[in-house]
DNA sequence: ATGGCCGGCGCAGCCGGA
């Protein structure tokens, strides 16, 4: 089973690449950030004309999370608990069943935080210490579950390019940084991480030919549980979208499980 | 050369992104 997750950066713009790559790929689940859209704006036809059963939680104009699978979608989930007062869509999550037991995903799109100095990085780390609070919770399951996403989070130097032009971004401050490691300590294996010690990107600003110069850092990741860790079998980069016509600043990553 | 973009909204140019 591959599961992948895609900061799509507007699903109505970008909806011809995410179909070329859909059918390149053919990921069994797909978690999609940033959709920038209302679920009514949501492009599910062309989506499901492709076998794929589509959830979303949708906001207008930004922000907004899907999941996209080939199997049934149940007991789905829109918001992240801990704040009613949050309007921001930024997580969703459901379970699917296979034939060796259930998987449960939980897509995120988590807050970017700059720039520092205003309202909106406290709000990236109280969000992400509700997504700690919500994780135990769900460990405490003890399935398979694989938290992923776009954490906006640069874990360490070597997921930079140039991690001296971060140090004044909210995406690699220590307290950002030490709340990305306080989730993995909860039990989670960054899946990535894991399988290369090499340096690997998943984002590219579209600015100053940072694609062309490389000038990448890695801030989406997949999260895997004791019990989905068992069952990793691959775990990649689908770097060469980045390259395609009208291209995501963010690249699909994914994981494939040997549960079919 | 220390900068170079993009989508949504809505129809100009600002906001948000990372």
């Amino acid at each position: 089973m591959k599961i992948a997750t895609w900061n799509i950066n507007g699903v109505k713009a970008r909806i011809d690449t995410l179909l070329a790559w859909l059918r390149e790929a053919s990921p069994d689940i797909v978690g999609l950030q940033e959709i920038k859209s209302v679920d009514e704006g949501f492009p599910r036809l062309e989506i499901e004309a492709l076998g794929y059963n589509v959830v979303t939680h949708g906001q207008k104009g930004f922000n907004g999370v899907a999941i996209l699978s080939k199997r049934p979608l149940e007991d789905v989930s829109r918001g992240l608990p801990g704040d009613p007062a949050d309007e921001q869509s930024r997580y969703i999550e459901a379970v699917v069943s296979t034939a060796g037991g259930v998987v449960r995903v939980g897509v995120l799109y988590l807050p970017n935080g700059n720039p520092l100095g205003t309202e909106k990085f406290p709000y990236k780390l109280a969000w992400m210490e509700r997504l700690k609070r919500h994780a135990q919770a769900r460990l405490e399951l003890e399935e398979p579950f694989l938290l992923i996403g776009d954490y906006n989070v640069i874990p360490d130097p070597i997921d930079a390019r140039s991690p001296a032009a971060w140090v004044n971004d909210a995406l690699f401050q220590p307290e950002s940084r030490a709340a990305f490691r306080a989730l993995l300590a909860c039990g989670f294996t960054d899946a990535l991480r894991a399988s290369t010690t090499a340096q690997v990107f998943t984002f590219w600003d579209y600015q100053a030919g940072c694609w062309q110069r490389n000038e990448g850092i890695r801030i989406d990741h997949i999260l895997t549980s004791p019990q989905a860790t068992d069952h990793i079998r691959a775990v990649g980069i689908d770097k060469h979208v980045r390259g395609w016509e009208k291209p995501s600043d963010h690249v699909p990553v994914f994981v494939d499980l040997d549960l079919d």
